[in-house]
DNA sequence: ATGAGCATGTAACTGGTTACATGATTTA
DNA sequence: TAAATCATGTAACCAGTTACATGCTCAT
């Protein structure tokens, strides 16, 4: 299955039948945290997964509002999103900004850096009390769906990253108050009285 | 700053001059855990700091070995990276595979899922042990090193996020083990006789 | 009236990987 | 002698975002 994001897509529609439009909607009110799908690449993909009988689509005429284009799992894509389920997951190449200037941090020296690890522990602090929020909202409307068991699954894995996150972070506001401003000076002169 | 991976190539130089080899095997050997390079970015972007002129290149001759290029800091890039890393850091938009195939994991059956978590705890345990090592060696060889505080904190990053994703693959490996199968089945007509 | 929400879609762009070409030298 | 290492580089490809166009309805 090439198209990375085919997947996705007929995961959606196992759930239940979707536009494009739900789909982008519902990926970013539950699984956000952790997917994300843009417009560009959900309708053509949607048109393609309908030439391959992957899906189906049914057409609901809206009175007033526009039409829209209701996708649903065939068997084949049922079969095919299986496959993928099972095939073991591939590792993103990993992009961290935040470590990357944080191994370079010296240079811009121990402030800046102190205000990026604030910022990223407040964002997880943050997302902390949101997973509460959702884990609480699952169990009461979602109690006996079959389903319930893996989605909170997911969930504690925010919940253990956020929580990892925030420890780490407290961690290192100490390390870096221990710090001088800059370390040793490195090539940098020492300018006449300005403070800059 | 356009084009993204100028700033880890100019925070390379800062460290040392190096050629794009150089940078790719660094890359790949000290910060593999949060960041990656390839040489189709890492050359032209090469060429390019060197014509707005934030690097400066000199050609070390190589007796049998093909020529090094090796690149070093200009005052400019100095600038312009310190500039680059006091602005605050962008979230990736988050795409975790794993998380997909969890979140739709009832569909392709309990077994499979604690095939990938699994897979993903060892790896994540192997990594708390290269953490270890890492940072043994750094304390060993860069004691005075004035970064060696902020690599550091890079390398804490790394192990709080793999301890926490070790307990997390617990959790879910037990309560994987409480689950039925398939959960109800949904819509699949149970076959005669056979186990698949 | 202004803007948000509903709904579909595409073109242009960006960022990045992959695979390859070259060719000498060292190691197994 | 096969393969890995050193070293540079590019072309083709791919995945994904952004910004826009369209146009109706409902709430403020």
């Amino acid at each position: 299955m090439r198209s990375q994001n085919a997947p996705s897509l007929l995961g959606l529609l196992s759930l239940k039948p979707m536009s494009g439009y739900d789909m982008k909607k519902f990926v970013e009110e539950s699984i956000g945290y952790f997917w994300n799908e843009s417009y560009g690449q959900i309708y053509p993909m949607l048109k393609r997964l309908s030439r391959q009988g992957l899906v189906v689509c049914r057409v609901e005429r809206g009175k007033g509002k526009p039409d829209r284009r209701v996708f649903s799992l065939a068997p084949r894509g049922r079969k095919q999103l299986q496959n993928w389920l099972a095939a073991p997951p591939r590792y993103a190449p990993p992009r961290n900004e935040l470590l990357l200037k944080l191994f370079f941090g010296r240079l811009a020296g121990r402030a800046e850096m102190i205000r990026h690890v604030r910022e990223f522990r407040q964002h997880h602090a943050q997302m902390l009390i949101q997973y509460s929020h959702v884990d609480k909202w699952i169990w009461k409307t979602h109690r006996k769906h079959p389903d319930r068991p893996y989605w909170q699954m997911t969930l504690k894995y925010g919940l253990e990253n956020s929580k990892g996150m925030v420890k780490w972070s407290d961690q290192i506001l100490k390390s870096l108050a221990r710090l001088p401003n800059r370390g040793k000076r490195t090539g940098a002169k020492r300018r006449k009285g300005g403070v800059r």
